[in-house]
DNA sequence: TCTGGGGTCCTAGGACCC
DNA sequence: TCTGGGGTCCTAGGACCC
């Protein structure tokens, strides 16, 4: 079988285009949580420099100059975008592994001359654009690392090869390889670069044509695999199944900096129940927990404290995760101090019932009616329809912004789009 | 004035066991 | 003056990903 990689251009920008065409070629960024930087660019914005994860107050010169079309991150949307492309994707081929958000790999059988299909490759290409109007591009190979960089090729020669690039021929690999930066290859990051330009490894074909004992020997067994699949040695299996989440993680900035103890143990109250929230949907409990508040690090003397604590028995209750939370601002509050942003991390996650139990405590099961009764009302009629009274009611000053958000126009029937 | 959020995997080193 | 050998488990921290 072929690995193949399809990823969605630009993704949430696409996502909002497919219901604003006033967004039709005007530079577009979407915006990440707080509405503080860009973490989507269009075509057009990327043309303006604008690189990921710049902050939107240094450009507030170019984006009004320029007319550039913001949007605060939509995820609802998002996920509902990525629902229906791996649908589409799923009348080719039962093998799909949902990767993030904007791509997905799947296989395909090889053809009879030992090439991917390309031809499928195509057609899938062409109906996710039919159907769900987003552009996408496709890359197949022999190994799962050989497909990525393949799609990773296919949106820098776009032109060329028609959104679709297949590297189970090693010459076709041995003349792209060349042009193709180290750092562009998925697994090599800043650190590993680095390592590697001393060595004189700057291009792909370098780094492929290493020896795999020496890659251990400069990274860890991880550059090991990615070297041998690069050479079409397959190191990975195809994962259609997902496991549960081994850890879960609510952080934010806030949308005021809080200086007040009361305003932070609220906002980490609410961090740390929708972490047990979370949690629960996948039927875990957490046997750890970490908290953190920080001030900003770019400044001098801001505050930044972490604390963890077991969780023993493991648990998922809100009010107990809660307590902790609480008990832990009281340890890293700092007078005086400016807060920015502050989270909560559950970890060593298992599935409930078969949770390590305490010699010393027995597991008390009573919450988890209320819990299944709290969490169905607020599924039911929204988030916070119901929350522990220590969590605050209603929007506080310090609650992530979201100025610039786009209906929930597929998921949502008092926002759905009308046409005329 | 202002710089996101949520994951995974791997390794080294400490603590502990017999 | 001299102090083994071989394990496991846990944690923190680094690196990477989208």
């Amino acid at each position: 079988m072929s690995w193949g990689l399809v990823d969605v251009e630009n993704f949430y920008v696409s996502c909002e285009r497919q219901f604003d065409p006033s967004l039709d070629g005007v530079p577009v960024l979407v915006l990440s949580n707080g509405d503080h930087c860009a973490i989507a660019r269009s075509a057009e914005a990327k043309a303006f420099g604008v690189k990921m994860g710049a902050p939107v107050f240094k450009m507030r010169d170019l984006i009004e100059r320029h007319g550039f079309a913001l949007r605060s991150s939509n995820y609802e949307l998002y996920a509902d975008m990525n629902r229906r492309f791996n649908q589409v994707l799923a009348e080719h081929t039962d093998e799909i592994e949902v990767y993030s958000i904007d791509e997905s790999w799947f296989r395909l059988p090889i053809l009879p001359d030992g090439t991917g299909d390309v031809a499928v490759a195509r057609q899938i290409r062409d109906d996710i654009k039919r159907l769900t109007g987003l552009p996408t591009r496709i890359g197949l190979g022999p190994t799962r690392t050989l497909s990525k960089v393949a799609n990773g090729l296919s949106k820098a020669g776009e032109k060329i090869f028609g959104g679709v690039i297949d590297l189970h021929d090693a010459e076709l690999r041995r003349r792209l390889f060349m042009n193709w930066p180290v750092d562009e290859v998925w697994g090599i990051g800043r650190a590993l670069a680095e390592r590697l330009r001393p060595l004189g490894i700057r291009t792909t074909a370098d780094l492929a044509a290493m020896c795999p004992h020496q890659a251990r020997d400069v990274g860890t067994v991880v550059l090991e695999r990615l070297v041998r699949e690069l050479n079409g040695v397959g190191c990975d299996d195809l994962v259609i199944e997902p496991e549960k989440r081994k850890a879960c993680a609510v952080t934010r900035m806030f949308g005021e900096p809080v200086s007040k103890i009361e305003d932070l143990r609220e906002a980490m109250v609410r961090r740390a129940a929708r972490a047990a929230e979370k949690i629960r949907e996948q039927g875990s409990v957490a046997a750890r927990l970490i908290g953190f508040a920080h001030g900003n690090g770019r400044k001098p003397n801001a505050p930044s404290a972490q604390r963890s604590c077991r969780l023993s028995p493991p648990t998922n209750d809100s009010r107990v995760i809660v307590r902790w939370a609480s008990r832990m601002v009281d340890s890293m509050w700092e007078d005086g101090g400016v807060y920015t942003k502050c989270g909560v991390m559950l970890e060593d996650l298992t599935e409930q019932g078969r949770e390590q139990t305490d010699l010393f405590a027995a597991i008390d099961n009573r919450g988890a009616d209320l819990m299944a009764a709290m969490d169905g009302l607020n599924k039911r009629f929204g988030r916070d329809t119901l929350a522990l009274g220590s969590a605050g009611i209603g929007a506080r000053s310090f609650d992530t912004k979201r100025a610039m958000k786009s209906p929930a126009w597929t998921t949502r029937l008092d926002q759905i789009p009308i046409a005329r």
